[in-house]
DNA sequence: CAGTGGTCTAGACCACACC
DNA sequence: GTGTGGTCTAGACCACTGT
C-alpha cells in the first residue's frame, strides 16, 4: 500500500521500537538514519515528525531523538482520535458485529443552526436521519444525522440501514476525510433510557459535529447519544506555540 | 514572537481569509505564493500543510487549494484540543478566575497502575494530590493527580495550591508539552455529588491520562472528574492515511 | 495538454545542548 | 567546539484534474 519513502521509514522505525532494537532509547541522529535509508535527510525528518507527533518520540534539539516509554509499555494506548469509537460510520469495533436500527427518516427544511453547520442556505431542505447503533445486540449510539438533499439527492432509506459514508464513496466518489467534533456529557432523558436501556442515574455522552468531504463541502451534521459506557475517547494534546 | 517564515506566512493567510481578501474560496497555486512571499516552494506547502490541517484550508491535488467555508462562518469553532477546558493547569476561562482547594496531599509507593503508567519501579514514591477546581466560585473539577517523588522532591502543599505546572517551568526549568487522556462519562458518586453540587441523575466527565516532560519523562498521571456542564471537548478528525 | 499539489533531493546555515 | 535537531532553498520528477 504505502511504497513512499517516508511512510516504510515510519514503519520500520516504529517496528525497530516494538523489537527493542534500539539501544538508550534513543534514534540515531538524523544525518546517519538518512544514509542508512539512503534517504535525504529531509525525507528523514518528514517520517519522525509523524512519529513524534503520534508521541512515540521525542526529538530535542541539541541533544538527538528519544523513544517515549510508555509506547514500549503500552503501545495499544497509542491509537488516538476517535478510532475506539466515535466515528459516525464504519464502527467495527474488533471482531463485534454491528447493527443499525433506521427510527426516523424525513426530509424537512434546514433549521437555522443547520444551515450555518452545513454552510446552507434558508431554502434548503436536508434529510434527517435518526438511528440506533448496536453492537453485539447491545444498543449503544443514538444518531441523529442531517444530510443536504442537493448532495445526495438519491438516497434512501435503505441505503441509510448502513454505512452512508461507504456509500458515497462507492456510488458517488465523494468521501469524508474529516470532522470536528465536540464532546459533552449530559443527564439521559427518558428517550435515553429506553433506547440504550439506561436507568435515571445513568448519562449518555454526546459527540456532536460536522464531516466534510475532500473538496470541503461539509457533508453531514450528526449528533450522537453514546451510552457512557461505550464512550471512550482517547487523544494527545500538545501544550505548545502559536 | 513567531519570527519563522512559515509561522508569518500561516497569519497572514490566516487573517488574509478572514478579511475575505481571497476570492473565489480558493487560494493562488503555491509556486505562485512562493514568488509572492519571496520564499520557496517548500516553506508554502509547510504554511499550508499547518492550516490544512487545522481545517482551515482543503488541498485537492490536480485541482488547487480551496478555503474552508465553515471557517469563515464560524472560526471561533476552530480552536481546538483542550483549550476550552481540560488542562490540569493553566485553566483560566476568558476572564474568569480560578481557584483551587487542597482536598489531600499525601506520599505513597505507587501501584502498579501508576507505576505502569509514570514508568515508574516497584519502590518508587509518588505524591497524591487530590484538589477541587472553582471556576467564578463554583466547583468544576475534583483532580487528582500523581507525580514521582524523585521529579519533584521539593514540592510542598502551599505549591500545589496553584499551578505546577508553572512552577515546575520557572523553578525547575521542566516544561510539560504534551500529554495523553482518554475522556469517558461516569454517574456521579456521592462525592462528586457533594464536591461538585450534582444531583443523583447528574453525571461527570471523566479525563485520564498523562502528562509528560519534554525529554519525554512522563511527569504527572492526573484523573479529573468534571462537572458535566462544563466539560465541552472540541477536536478534528482525519478519517485516512497509514 | 497545461496546471496543480505530492514527494524527494542535496545542501546551506542557524540554535541549542553538552563537554 | 562538536554534535544535534530546525529552518529554508532551488529544483527535479511524479500523480492527478480538468479542458
Amino acid at each position: 500500500m504505502a511504497d513512499l519513502a517516508y511512510r516504510q521509514i515510519i514503519q520500520d522505525i516504529k517496528k525497530q521500537i516494538l523489537n527493542q532494537e534500539v539501544t538508550n532509547n534513543r534514534l540515531p541522529d538524523e544525518r546517519s538514519l538518512s544514509e542508512a535509508y539512503g534517504v535525504s535527510r529531509s525525507t528523514i525528518k518528514r517520517a519522525l515528525n509523524v512519529l513524534a507527533q503520534q508521541g512515540i518520540i521525542f526529538k530535542k534539539r541539541g541533544s538527538g531523538t528519544f523513544i517515549n516509554p510508555l509506547y514500549l509499555k503500552n503501545h495499544s494506548l497509542f491509537q488516538f482520535d476517535g478510532n475506539n469509537l466515535g466515528m459516525t460510520d464504519n464502527i467495527s469495533m474488533a471482531g463485534q458485529k454491528s447493527t443499525i436500527q433506521l427510527l426516523d427518516y424525513q426530509v424537512q427544511p434546514a433549521s437555522l443552526e443547520i444551515q450555518q453547520n452545513l454552510f446552507l442556505n434558508e431554502h434548503d431542505f436536508v434529510y434527517r436521519i435518526k438511528r440506533l447503533r448496536f453492537v453485539d445486540d447491545s444498543p449503544i449510539i443514538i444518531e441523529t444525522g442531517y444530510i443536504p438533499i442537493k448532495l445526495v439527492p438519491e438516497l434512501t432509506p435503505n441505503i441509510v440501514k448502513s454505512s452512508i459514508f461507504n456509500y458515497m464513496d462507492s456510488e458517488d466518489h465523494k468521501r469524508v476525510i474529516k470532522s470536528f467534533m465536540s464532546i459533552q456529557v449530559a443527564p439521559s432523558t427518558p428517550e435515553d433510557q429506553e433506547l440504550l436501556s439506561l436507568t435515571a442515574t445513568e448519562p449518555v455522552g454526546i459527540m456532536a459535529g460536522t464531516f466534510f468531504l475532500d473538496d470541503g463541502t461539509p457533508f453531514e451534521f450528526s449528533s450522537m447519544r453514546v451510552h457512557y459506557r461505550y464512550l471512550n475517547y482517547n487523544t494527545s494534546i500538545d501544550l505548545a506555540e502559536d
